[in-house]
DNA sequence: CTGAAAGCGCTAACAG
DNA sequence: CTGTTAGCGCTTTCAG
């Protein structure tokens, strides 16, 4: 243990600790090409007595090799991120890349930054959420010179590859079964988000697909800021006055979606026959609530899985640089918040 | 708009467009010394057009300042660490400096590995989660030549700074809160976590502090895996069962805190009159529950902007080079889990 | 205000 | 199996 070194370690101060050339240490440190079991462990000796740390940097300019890549999200507070970075991280565990992520808030201009600040890192990969970017950012994108996967949303046209769902179908898709088990009047709830695209394609393909069936949305109240359980209750307690007939609540989160259902509860409202309720995205969390609510799973884990997965392919040896789109589907659980006639 | 290029665009290209010399585009795209106004201009133009992002490898190899700070942390699904990160983030807005987030998963071996990897870059500060690490870990930390500040935690010497929590006062506190309101058959429950010294030290300051008053837990119950929520209706069931004069249940974590608390309700069990409960970390989630949970806030937030603070005022150029600990004080919330018989 | 030279710490490519 | 020679793309430093 020696004092801290003013100036950081080199790889020239393990050469003349060891007495073996800077390039033969650097081979042994990156465990690349033959070197003698001697000299390999008076290297390995030299620079763990000495601390030696790499400096990457001075190692990615000479190889023109980053082993980073570049994962940019809207946010970590909205649980769907970070389990999607889990699904990543978990990918990339036995492989030499790593993740560094960057966070928007949902704004092109942030957005924007936050790109151009990775990419100035010459990330082996892009990940990034949503199908929607500014030009300046599509542009970047599009001459980035590595792999850009957009993940989450696959209504759209990617500009590279692309893993997700169509949130336009998975609203589609819960309008039909709300249809089919014979709810008509309708009320919906979300966030006050317009830059939140997910969310609003689900929206529109949910209106869309009850406008076919003849139905409009009775009454839509969004929020934002908050408590989400808190929120959902309230909105659901004021939409309810508002409008007594409404049979059905979709809830463009579970979370807020868990608050209307424990206040229904509380108000002994029968679910789900007088009332039925659905929300999105199947949260773990809220398995143990008295009743489970109906959702639908968005896949988060598999998405951040996926994507890794194909930056990993595309930076391996004998890569294609092949683009990929992934659409994966989503399947309705009911819970006990949505009727089921059949099955 | 060109097609991709093959090789990435150098500050060369750059120059070669604008006609203007390298080391004066360098400067005006570092906002650096005196430039002409014209020059300055054609050198932007001439950038954005080529589409040209610097290269920050070289640019740090060249300054030898990254303005990287990693940070570490044990894992994205805890809630509590997106909240610190948000935290950080928000600190570090107005600033060049830019977070880099690893996971341990809670493992020393992959703290160590996620530490090693992150000094390779030579960041301008380290963020780490704890303060037990092991020798290997903290002898890097000590020769990192970077400011280290150790969060959540203050039980214990840190490296270099520190910021955050008694987790063993926090644990006192909510025993000495319980002991007043008379409560004396106490049961706990936690995670299965013997590597989450954070969890523990509340346990025994808890603990502590009730032998003190010649109290002893009557029951104890660990979980791992699984809905947090689901965990805590379980747990709280069969914990009842087994001893049915407990009168108080204290959990390491307001979501399983959350679950025994609508088990309860659901049971018609008077709270906190014959039951009290309470959790910890003032989850924001939580608000929208029919009753609020007793709780300690974790400022993690707080933590999070603090320990980035440091960061900022080590990096800056007046800079002193003073470590600095920071104790924050968390607060009991009484929710409507634990009875007041004062004020 | 602008430019030329030197080198950051490492690795690719080639010799031995 | 080991060493030497040139840079990687930028910034520092010093001259104009």
């Amino acid at each position: 243990m020696s004092d801290r070194p003013a100036r950081p370690l080199t790889l020239r101060d393990v050469s003349a600790a060891s007495g073996v050339s800077e390039m033969t240490v650097s081979r042994v440190l990156r465990n690349r090409g033959d070197v003698s079991e001697a000299t390999r462990q008076k290297v390995l000796d030299a620079a763990k007595e000495l601390g030696y740390v790499p400096n990457k940097i001075a190692g990615a300019l000479a190889s023109q090799r980053v082993n980073l890549v570049a994962v940019i999200i809207p946010s970590f507070s909205n649980m769907v991120f970070p389990e999607v970075l889990s699904g990543i991280n978990a990918a990339f565990e036995n492989s030499p890349l790593q993740p560094v992520v960057g966070i928007t808030d949902y704004q092109p201009g942030k957005e924007e930054e936050v790109l151009y600040e990775m990419l100035s890192w010459r990330p082996s990969g892009v990940i990034i959420a949503g199908l929607e970017h500014s030009d300046a950012a599509r542009a970047m994108l599009a001459a980035a010179g590595t792999p850009v996967v957009e993940i989450m949303d696959t209504d759209g046209r990617p500009v590279d590859s692309m893993v997700g769902i169509s949130h336009r179908r998975a609203g589609e898709e819960m309008a039909k079964a709300i249809i089919k088990e014979g709810y008509e009047h309708i009320g919906f709830m979300g966030t006050k988000m317009p830059l939140d695209h997910r969310a609003r394609k689900r929206f529109e393909g949910f209106t869309e697909a009850l406008a076919k069936a003849g139905i409009e949305i009775e009454e839509r109240d969004f929020y934002s800021g908050g408590s989400a359980l808190a929120k959902g209750r309230e909105m659901t307690q004021h939409m309810l006055e508002r409008n007594p007939d409404l049979d059905f609540l979709y809830y463009s989160n579970d979370l807020i979606g868990a608050g209307g259902l424990l206040y229904l509860i509380e108000q002994g409202v029968d679910i789900p026959g007088e009332v039925g309720l659905a929300g999105f995205n199947g949260v773990e969390l809220l398995q143990g609530l008295p009743r489970q609510l109906a959702t639908m799973d968005a896949c988060r884990s598999e998405i951040g899985a996926a994507a890794a997965q194909i930056i990993l392919d595309r930076n391996a040896d004998n890569a294609t640089g092949e683009n990929k789109s992934v659409v994966l589907t989503p399947t309705i659980s009911f819970g006990d918040t949505l009727r089921r006639h059949r099955r």
